[in-house]
DNA sequence: CACTTATTTTGAACAACTCATAATAAAGCG
DNA sequence: CGCTTTATTATGAGTTGTTCAAAATAAGTG
């Protein structure tokens, strides 16, 4: 969110022949400073820089942000999608089964554990990882705990 | 599809305390028959059984089984739920980028292998894992590939 | 067979997202 | 620096997938 990101977010999308836009950039801004956002959340946060901005256009400008690579976009079960501006590694989420919440994963193995599915008839690209648990807080209020499946 | 599997499916049924309904049923059926089905996939097939029966009727069917644990859910991107009656193991997914094809995919490495996140404030219970790639077909008919990701 | 209550149907509503079109404003040029 | 071109954004409406409340139906029980 500072004028460094600016800059750097600027650069890209110049090097991509993108025009550099405040909408943009305000949504870039709103991401990087609340990880794992929806896009009505962007909105309220974009809005504060740029009231003008509506819903409509962050959806392109996410949903084009995502396709040049400068966004991630995480669809978690039972909530509409999410965003972040953590791109270039690997890393996974989990998502709280009683809250909602969403915490980073680094990869734990180092190098992508799961990119091995024995005999397939697709040539993987990618391995997503989304755990599902139950946070601290959650066990402490002593959230119901779903019945744990077989590995 | 089998009578087979209407009287396992019958007393799973009744060892929960449920009621054994033609809809249940059929939806059982119909998920049995072809795996990773839509809402409106099953209903169309099960139709063919059981013409009256309705789409709001099949969504609160699929729900129902599906927290009992007699269905198993997937939320890929870009498309509706699907559901599968291959429960109690636990395997993995692997949908075409090209066509949305939904492949089931044993578990690599025998025992779930992403099941150790470094730290973390969670108690993980379950980890999904989604492939995204290319199957053969798309392959051949060289559908763009989108970059591929590091890991 | 009658009764109780889970289940299904009916009908409507909702959230998240997408689309077409018109208005606006970056970026390049003279 | 102002002008032009065209990407981008705003406007307004529409779609899809899903859920909800209430009335009708039918499993299972005695």
């Amino acid at each position: 969110m500072t004028s460094q990101d600016t800059a750097g977010w600027a650069g890209q999308l110049h090097a991509q022949d993108r025009r550099v836009t405040r909408q943009r950039l305000a949504v870039l801004a709103a991401v990087e400073q609340s990880p794992h956002a929806t896009a009505e959340a962007v909105l309220a946060a974009a809005r504060s820089e740029l009231p003008q901005l509506t819903l409509q256009s962050v959806y392109v400008v996410l949903s084009d942000l995502t396709t040049w690579g400068m966004l991630r976009r995480i669809e978690p079960p039972n909530s509409p999608a999410r965003y972040e501006t953590r791109i270039g590694d690997n890393h996974h989420h989990a998502v709280c089964t009683g809250c909602g919440r969403i915490e980073d994963v680094d990869c734990a193995v180092g190098h992508a554990p799961c990119l091995t599915p024995s005999s397939s008839t697709m040539t993987i690209r990618i391995a997503d990882v989304l755990y599902q648990g139950v946070c601290t807080d959650c066990a402490d209020a002593g959230v119901a705990s779903l019945p744990a499946p077989l590995p």
